[in-house]
DNA sequence: TTAAATTCCGAAAACGTTCCCGAAAATATT
DNA sequence: AATATTTTCGGGAACGTTTTCGGAATTTAA
């Protein structure tokens, strides 16, 4: 059935060695331009494919990198997938992609797929849970490259690639004081995320460098529009001080605040400013547009691609090296003083 | 460096031959209880991780299946994604996916790619372009199991899984009309999709069944927001008899009918009405939010992926079957009567 | 012309598995 | 006690490549 045409078929259509061959697929020096010719027409011919098993089992090599993100939807990780695609393919690499569902042992499970599966290489972004620390640091110990984007763990000896969250969180919170906004919450992301701390930082930084004190201002929300749904129909349950601006962990969770407000008929921006952060394909489609921290999400996956691919064309271990890229806040709608 | 332990290493340790090893480790039955649990100890001790490309080279077969899908940003495909991932994980195969980007020339490249990785079979969802009807059926022919899902090509005798787009097409305009409107208009996919003619079958349908006669009716559009947005505003540009409903081809087209209105003051659904087709997470984030069909998106992956199984567990070659799911059409605000 | 260098190719080992076949060890049957 | 049967194991080929090594065949140098 499956009749696959190998080499050793080529070799004795046309009376001569596999080895010969093999230099002719390989435009190895040392053959004549006649032959080899000959060999790529009759492999042409014969509608030769190479086993890619056979070859790898050879050179001890896949050509494959594995991919671990935590989720396939929302607009972040596709894009950043066909920005690492992109960058893999010019040099003759392609992906193993697993998500790990925000799942620890999913990722555990992941990362033993990909090594049994001989990838050259593991670029990945961590899930919410964490945890698996030691088991990146294992693998890197035996020789494996590891590149990180966006979610990287700490305590870890590999390559990263992020943006600078707590830089752009000032940014949002300073464009709020801008407007004259003065009573600004924080919706905060998952605890173990380092760009969790990284933005309530930032938030931090601006209110104290206004005179304001941010004790009490931080609420824990999570990633999900539910999350900010929840979060702040709470918050308009509980009655009391209501802010005036709201600083939401990511997009979703300022959709679910917006939804939230709109169901008690409050207004944005008019009585209380919202804005989002790592903004997806939704933040111009929601009313009001959201103001967001739009990220690089390709060139994010090209860099971390980039430093792969370094690392596997250099011949000794290269020192760790933390890409930190440039992102912008669109200001829309949702913050705009009225 | 990269210091793999093999079956021979374990072989070695105990004294005994490789055969032994390959005998304990995949549980045969001519093999002592006793040896076998050695051979797993030392396993374990060694850390021991098969060395699949040689498992696949012996074997013939990889235990992976291939996906291409078009796009990976959207929520519809990611979604169908998981749903394979769900049934493959449980038989214990994984998957090598990779993205065409809507162009037919990359769908080819992933073709040859998945099939040189020896993949055990292919599950795909086409490109808007088409055109590689041909290099299915070649696969095909050489017994390598392949599965359409959502976007189906004609004229290729390999299993299917879809909706029926014709009748929830004619379920969304029957509601329309329903609602009072009469003047409705489709704006319609790429043409060569064959999901593109059921839709609009159902539009006509409903129509005639109405005593509206379709023609002219019917607007070439696309697949994105900007085609959306771009045919409507060509419309109003225009001038000329307006619609009092529009029935999109899919949501992001219907987001963007809704972008060029809002831009000319035109009321929804008050003035017209808009439905969208397979919802994605934006048809309830928008404003005001979209009538769409919801398409079992995890539940088409599913399916799909139990087709692959099944066609791999038999040992004859399965004759096609085309799955036909069921769908919701969610009403929402873009279509209710004012 | 002979020796030396160069160009090109084939034989065979290796990569890490699986599996067939036969043999040894253990057990059962006469 | 001798044979028959079963259980368990090792030898070695095979999967489809790449690569080392040596040896023809051809060209260049002496």
């Amino acid at each position: 059935m499956n009749n696959h045409v190998t080499i050793k078929d080529i070799a004795k259509a046309l009376g001569i060695s596999t080895s010969t061959v093999s230099r002719a697929l390989s435009d190895a020096w040392d053959i004549k331009r006649e032959t080899r010719d000959q060999v790529l027409a009759m492999a042409k011919q014969l509608n030769y494919r190479p086993n890619i098993n056979a070859k790898n089992l050879q050179n001890k090599r896949s050509g494959t990198i594995g991919i671990i993100i935590p989720e396939f939807v929302g607009s972040f990780f596709p894009n950043v997938l066909m920005g690492i695609q992109e960058i893999l393919n010019e040099h003759k690499y392609h992906m193993i992609i697993t998500q790990s569902s925000e799942n620890r042992r999913q990722e555990l499970e992941n990362l033993n797929l990909l090594q049994e599966h001989m990838v050259d290489g593991i670029m990945m972004s961590i899930t919410i849970e964490g945890g698996n620390e030691d088991t990146y640091n294992e693998i890197i110990e035996r020789g494996l490259p590891m590149i990180f984007f966006n979610r990287c763990p700490k305590n870890v000896r590999a390559s990263k690639v992020l943006i600078d969250d707590c830089l752009m969180a000032e940014k949002a919170v300073e464009h709020l004081i801008s407007t004259g906004r003065r009573n600004i919450y924080h919706f905060m992301g998952p605890e173990n995320l380092e760009v969790t701390s990284k933005r309530a930082q930032g938030f931090r930084n601006v209110l104290e460098r206004n005179g304001i004190n941010p004790a009490g201002k931080i609420i824990p929300s999570g990633i999900f529009i539910k999350d900010g749904q929840f979060a702040m129909s709470k918050m308009l349950a509980e009655g009391g001080e209501m802010p005036d601006a709201v600083f939401c962990f990511n997009d979703p969770v300022a959709i679910g605040v917006m939804k939230a407000l709109k169901n008690n008929d409050i207004k944005v921006p008019d009585q209380i400013a919202i804005t989002g952060f790592s903004e997806g394909s939704m933040a111009t489609v929601v009313e009001p547009q959201l103001t967001s921290v739009l990220q690089p999400m390709k060139e994010m996956g090209r860099q971390a691609a980039q430093l792969m691919i370094d690392q596997l064309k250099s011949e000794r271990k290269l020192s760790p090296k933390t890409i930190c890229l440039d992102a912008t806040l669109n200001i829309r709608e949702s913050s705009i003083t009225a």
